[in-house]
DNA sequence: GGACGGTCTGGGACCGTTCCCAGCCGTACC
DNA sequence: GGTACGGCTGGGAACGGTCCCAGACCGTCC
């Protein structure tokens, strides 16, 4: 396993084992036509003998790319970490990433100081290319490294149109599982908690259990609908909002989990029993959901399978920054548990 | 904001702007003692107004070190990232690393074939050190480690002594900051949920548990203990054997907070309130505890003073392999709330 | 048989730093 | 006034790759 002290580190001494010229190793490398298969097969068991890597830094001096991109976690609060998302999105980004020798480095912005420095930073040729996640809103951050040419993708819909790549899920598709199998479970006056409205995954998710209602032919007014920010905490105060109203209801679909399980939690405070008064639906399949009592029906994303593809999109980008913009909307998945 | 196009990207044309040679500019930029007062001036001067940054690949070639640490998680499961620890512990580290100009290269190990690339890829000097976060206990990697002498630094008392810089908690401490607490609050028969015993969190936080009572001349024998694992449904297994015991009591320290809210989940369906009939201490001061209800009493690491501590070490010894090892153990602090 | 074209090869300039070494200048001392 | 020495400076050789260019070699065609 242990490489010998003596092992070359160079391409000349690679040259010299393989009995060739440097320029034919270099070659071999960057997989270049233009060498005789004998050649590329000595410098290959060369290499294969000898362990050998080729010098990041040498390489990167004439070819004027890093070879790594940079993970900006653009987020005030440590949110992003704990999201079940980040988890995913660094294993797909890693998975992609690791047999192109290609480095992940990690970038926080949590305030504007940081955020202009990373920019600064940037900007620098410090990376090749960018993978945003953020699910904040109003964020600047994208916007800018798009007018500074800067290859970048995004890990959701922008909020307004910007010439960048995404990846996203479907997010009235979303609602409307969730919606259809409420329907399916019997319930017939279903409500939601949606999210902020300024945020494409807000707009949708209302969208969708708009639209999937109407199309069952089942009430879907305003007085149905309470609204939190996503968080913890913002879940409680719209189910409150809801009770308070006095309607009736006997299915819930909630914009996401964490809103989804504090709404539990209040409708259990209020004597009602979770699914049997009220089914409950989620989005996001966070670990939370799981281990809810009762386990959470949700909404699914294929995170890992959409880092893939976001990472692919970046490499592609940095591979000729003329690559068409190219956004992928994946479909979700709806995870039949215990809540409903 | 933006730079000019022609903006100096070489130490050599910084020399032409200061009117010095690129000695004199390198000797500026490393802070090599033996530069007249006002050469540093000038070339200071043509540094800021030109907004100049070297070329970290031709300095990487020279120096052979590449300005960059592994942040190398460890770990079967995406646990980590889910763990408020390892968001902390990223803006600690980063903060250290940030004005320091040195990147943070995310590494995930999650099975034994990619902890073998990864073995293969630091070996190669991709970093200039590792960063170790693992909260897993026999974990190989770091000892390998140290047998290559790669620099690296851990986040947790490794299980076997081993020369290696770590900062920990001090677990004996904080589980007495619980005990000493609950008897404050007048309980007398405090049982405890503790962790695995092949882990020093797991050992330490039981030794912290007996040795407080002994002092407080309580009871603490072996039929207040079971054992669980740290992780969620550890936690509910182990109350109900204490339950299941049929003994009394009425505090409880749990050696973690998701282990805590278990068991405050399992209390309740017993009929037993929390904290009139038990009051429970957990260990963390993760996210949950905050938001569980009511709200868990709990005892918090000062990770993120950790993680730059850690960071400062490693760096440290990149900057010097024979450094000493220094490990630092912090003390704990109680979090009061709502369970107590 | 020579001109030509294609395939393959090797030499060497270059990328932007660091750092060694030689040389400059001014001062202090004999 | 010459020498020695100190602080300070600049030139240039590395570092390990990529890639341009020139040329070797071989087969084909007129």
């Amino acid at each position: 396993m242990t490489r010998p002290p003596d092992a070359p580190r160079t391409i000349k001494e690679i040259a010299a084992v393989a009995g060739v010229s440097k320029s034919t190793v270099s070659r071999v490398l960057n997989d270049t036509p233009g060498v005789s298969p004998k050649a590329r097969q000595l410098v290959r068991t060369a290499i294969e003998q000898t362990g050998y890597q080729p010098n990041r830094a040498a390489r990167s001096l004439v070819t004027r790319a890093t070879g790594s991109i940079g993970l900006v976690v653009s987020e005030a609060q440590a949110r992003v970490f704990s999201d079940p998302f980040f988890a995913s999105m660094v294993r797909g980004a890693t998975e992609v990433v690791r047999p192109r020798g290609v480095h992940l480095v990690l970038m926080l912005a949590e305030d504007k100081r940081a955020r202009d420095q990373l920019l600064d930073y940037l900007r620098h040729g410090h990376v090749d290319g960018v993978l945003f996640i953020s699910t904040h809103a109003a964020d600047p951050l994208p916007r800018i490294l798009v007018a500074e040419r800067l290859p970048a993708v995004l890990s959701a819909r922008p909020v307004s149109p910007l010439a960048i790549s995404y990846v996203d899920v479907d997010s009235v598709a979303g609602a409307g599982l969730a919606v259809d199998h409420l329907v399916e479970r019997g319930r017939r006056r279903i409500a939601t908690i949606a999210g902020p409205q300024d945020m494409p995954a807000g707009q949708d998710r209302l969208r969708g259990w708009t639209e999937a209602l109407a199309l069952h032919g089942l009430p879907h007014g305003p007085e149905l609908v309470a609204y939190g920010d996503f968080d913890r905490g913002s879940g409680a105060r719209a189910m409150e909002e809801l009770l308070g109203r006095g309607i009736e209801f006997d299915g819930l679909f909630v914009a996401s989990d964490l809103m989804a399980l504090d709404a539990v939690a209040v409708l259990r405070e209020h004597g009602l029993q979770v699914p049997q008064d009220v089914a409950v639906v989620g989005f996001d399949d966070s670990d939370a959901a799981t281990q809810a009592r009762p386990a959470l029906t949700t909404v699914r994303q294929p995170v890992e399978e959409m880092a893939k593809a976001l990472t692919l999109t970046l490499l592609d980008r940095i591979g000729d920054p003329d690559a068409p913009i190219t956004s992928r909307v994946f479909p979700p998945k709806l995870i039949r548990r215990a809540s409903t």
